[in-house]
RNA sequence: GUCCCCGUAGUCCAACUGGCAGAGACACCCGGCUUAAACCCGGCACAGUGUGGGUUCAAAUCCCACCGGGGACACCA
């Protein structure tokens, strides 16, 4: 095996059959991804299978007559490469390129079919400065900006992260417990394009993973309702709250402020609440995000001896602080309806608020604690009274309109994406900040803003990015006034990188342009995704809003940027995550040098349905050893030439043939790659028994058969595919040699055989052909002695004839 | 708590719009090869589809309930 892989590897290299950078290529194109990884050590197990199955569909449109682009690059920038150095007093490039080196030369030895005159890295100035440069148009457009806002803070990692990378309150890399801190931070208005990135995912219905799309609908969180403004005692401006039930308003009884929120302590100030809530306040911000997650939690609040008036019917709403309220969502104030919503009622229970029923039906939420949220008549609810839900909520929306005290409202869960982080190995934020000008805008001719050396600098994590101490760098004259101004030292969030990177594979090496739109419009969008489901959220979010921010710009004339997806399962070893803690790690390199490329390759995609997880302990890496050692021995035994008229061979071998291959051809198409394999294996099968008791090694079928499975095999294993096909006497490629066609006049099998039922139950089978008519079959099998005998004398209600597989004949 | 997906031989998995439950593989067992074992080759066998109802001529497939596993959401007003 080992010997194999040393002699294609540099046939491989010398004939580039995946080269996909022709101009004048006449194919047409396919763009095939894999997501790129990020450089931390060699290829792991997964690695392995993702990079399997993205070569399956790369090498099955190859084979199909396709340009397809199949590029690799590496996501380099990001915080194992700096701890690595903090650890080992390795630099961060020093380290990252080195890891690249290897997995490039492990991806190499893996036969990836990855187009190699496309690689880059992140980490390059070459690539970081277009970074900075969509910064800029960002910049411009307003899409980029700076404010100062409570953010998540990883205490860990000492950055701070943006609301994607903050999961059930912990830090996605380090499972920290985030807290808040007060920061002025930069951020892209993602939430510009909340209704978009909803919206377009119609284009995306069928080709992408349900649950993928599920969950981007969800993080988005689009609600509609109305805001309202209360009057409020002793302030001369309304506040305005936010409900999703606006029709609910007669049965508000209080109102809630967010407890952080800065109108609350304007409500506060000057009350006989003020201490109370000064020391409320002091416990809420001891909670941390995982604290305030648990809705098991009691209610609190305080009472700040305010009231609110309400604009329907005057009624005197008590105002409360409560942390119940998120000062960042909608206006960070609420009416509160106990009847009809779980939270207030929870509230009202526990302040012992009073309760109004405005919607009839169920029991009293007081008396059962559960809030009503069913349609129904609106009772208590002045002109609404009598409307359902749809009506009233119609019916108020006029009224607050008319009155000037409302109107209707959307909301999003989505927040604008915080980029800036408090670390060095990143994309420095292209801003210089003078005393005089304000922030002011990296020329563009000036860029990239190119990273210090790390040696000359602590990389230790101090709260503060290491930048900001690199005198040498930070310190610039303002490219507007010349006066002394320094450098924004924070450096962006590693998910910029990896929003565009798909374009720049276009053509990688443009130093005048991140990515020639023409190029990019030809290529793009990618026919098919591949990368593991860890990314639902956050890569492919901000993936689709770079590409929708580029179509504005005029840069691209496509609106979404991968067009198919596919999330592959991860590789466990025994039932759970390998981990070397859990001692369960199986050692890719350990594998590939006990059973070599190919089985490993054949043992992950033929494991089962590619979405799910493969159990290293579930599967046989020495079977399919075995496997390909048998389908290899058949190139050994064809002892026709090449070139053989296959159209002579023997026919059932024949139509074995094709249709093995049409089945995996089908079956690859579908993502069904493990029933591909297995059309191969049996396509081997019978192969075998032709030669040793069929039709013998001579037979063209034979040939047909053999050199079928060396294609198909290809995808798969090519390196035992190449060496069949140069013993079956061809020139390599095999990943070029074409997949087979399918004559369809071999699919037609001369014979079916027929099930014959009676009353469900299997009586008889019938060789008839595949063309019979209903009547003549229906016919054929009320003769059968055995229906007779079945029947026991009994008459036939009904005959159900499917021609030509099936009779069902239904006694009376 | 709500929603979604999945339960098929000892194991991993197949089964096109409902139409013979088995394509493929692992393990086991039995043969062959071998002085013997391993490797290798050949072969047999193994479930009636989580449970209980329903629809249908016919259900792994559709519907309902429950059990088990996985996932998403879960103070977002």
């Amino acid at each position: 095996m080992q010997a194999i892989q040393e002699r294609w590897l540099p046939v491989w290299d010398r004939l580039a059959p995946f080269a996909s950078g022709r101009p004048d290529d006449p194919r047409p194109k396919k763009y095939v991804l894999d997501m790129f990884p990020y450089p931390s050590g060699d290829l792991h197990m997964g690695h392995a299978e993702a990079y399997a199955l993205g070569d399956v569909i790369a090498r099955y449109w190859v084979q199909q007559g396709y340009n397809v682009m199949h590029p690799i690059g590496w996501d380099a920038f990001g915080l194992p490469a700096e701890n690595a150095a903090i650890k080992r007093g390795a630099a961060p490039a020093a380290w990252t390129y080195e890891n690249i080196e290897q997995q490039k030369s492990s991806m190499r030895r893996y036969a990836c079919s990855f187009d190699w005159d496309r690689v880059m890295n992140t980490c390059d100035p070459e690539y970081y400065r277009w970074n900075q440069w969509f910064f800029l148009q960002m910049y411009k457009r307003g899409l980029a900006y700076r404010k100062d806002s409570a953010v998540n803070w990883c205490p860990t990692c000492q950055t701070v992260l943006a609301n994607e990378q903050v999961v059930g309150g912990l830090c996605e890399r380090c499972d920290s417990v985030v807290t808040k801190k007060k920061l002025t931070q930069w951020y892209l208005r993602i939430t510009d394009y909340a209704d978009r990135l909803l919206d377009d995912m119609q284009q995306l219905e069928g080709n992408w993973p349900d649950k993928v799309l599920l969950m981007q609908r969800n993080w988005i969180g689009k609600s509609t309702g109305a805001e309202v403004q209360f009057a409020v005692s002793g302030r001369a401006e309304p506040v305005t709250v936010y409900t999703t039930r606006p029709d609910t308003l007669f049965g508000a009884t209080f109102f809630v402020v967010a407890a952080d929120s800065d109108l609350a302590a304007e409500l506060a100030a000057g009350t006989p609440a003020e201490a109370d809530f000064a020391a409320y306040l002091d416990t809420v911000k001891q909670f941390s995000e995982m604290d305030r997650l648990d809705s098991s939690r009691d209610k609190s609040g305080v009472f700040l001896h305010r009231y609110a008036t309400n604009p329907v019917n005057g009624e005197q709403l008590p105002i409360w602080a409560s942390d119940y309220v998120l000062a960042d969502y909608g206006t960070g104030a609420i009416m509160a309806v106990p009847a009809h919503d779980q939270r207030d009622l929870d509230f009202a229970r526990a302040f012992d608020l009073p309760v109004r029923m405005v919607v009839e039906g169920g029991e009293d939420p007081l008396l059962t604690g559960v809030a009503t949220a069913d349609d129904g008549p609106h009772i208590n609810s002045g002109e609404l009274n009598g409307l359902d839900k749809a009506d009233a909520i119609a019916a108020i929306l006029e009224i607050l309109a008319e009155r000037g005290t409302g109107k209707a409202a959307t909301n999003y869960r989505l927040r604008d994406w915080l980029i800036s982080r408090q670390r060095y190995w990143g994309t420095p934020i292209p801003i210089i900040h003078c005393a005089t000008c304000g922030e002011v805008p990296v020329p563009e001719d000036q860029l990239p803003v190119v990273l210090p050396p790390a040696d000359s600098l602590d990389l230790t994590p101090k709260g503060t990015s290491p930048l900001g101490a690199a005198d040498g760098w930070a310190v610039v004259p303002c490219p507007k006034c010349g006066q002394p101004a320094r450098r924004d030292a924070d450096t962006m969030d590693t998910f910029v990188d990896s929003s565009w990177y798909y374009l720049r594979y276009v053509n990688p090496r443009d130093d005048a342009q991140a990515f020639a739109p023409e190029l990019a419009n030809q290529w793009l969008p990618v026919d098919q995704y591949v990368g593991g489901v860890t990314h639902a959220i956050l890569h492919l979010l901000y993936s689709r809003f770079f590409t929708k921010v580029l179509f504005d710009m005029g840069l691209v004339d496509f609106t979404e940027p991968f067009t198919r997806l596919l999330n592959q399962g991860m590789v466990v070893m025994d039932g759970s995550a390998m981990s070397k803690s859990r001692g369960n790690l199986v050692r890719l390199s350990d594998e590939l040098l006990e059973h070599g490329v190919d089985a490993v390759r054949l043992t992950m995609v033929f494991a089962g349905p590619p979405e799910d997880d493969v159990d290293w302990a579930d599967v046989s890496p020495s079977g399919s050893k075995r496997f390909l050692a048998r389908a290899w021995r058949l190139s050994g035994d064809v002892t026709s030439p090449v070139g053989a008229d296959f159209e002579t061979g023997d026919l059932a071998l024949r139509k074995a043939t094709h249709r093995a291959v049409h089945d995996a051809q089908l079956a690859v198409e579908t993502y069904r790659f493990n029933v591909a394999v297995a059309r191969t294996m049996e396509l081997v099968n019978v192969t075998r028994k032709a030669i040793d008791s069929g039709a013998g090694p001579a037979d063209p079928a034979v040939r047909e058969a053999a050199e079928a499975v060396a294609v198909m095999l290809s995808l798969v294993a090519p390196y035992t595919a190449e060496d069949m096909w140069q013993r079956l006497g061809h020139q390599p490629c095999v990943a070029l040699a074409g997949w087979p066609v399918v004559d369809s006049a071999l699919l037609v099998e001369e014979s079916v055989t027929c099930i014959v039922q009676v009353a469900g139950k299997v009586k008889d089978r019938l060789e008839v052909a595949p063309n019979i008519g209903a009547d003549q079959l229906e016919a054929l099998a009320l003769a059968q002695q055995s229906v007779i005998a079945a029947l026991e004398g009994r008459g036939v209600r009904s005959v159900i004839v499917k021609a030509p597989k099936l009779v069902n004949i239904v006694p009376e």
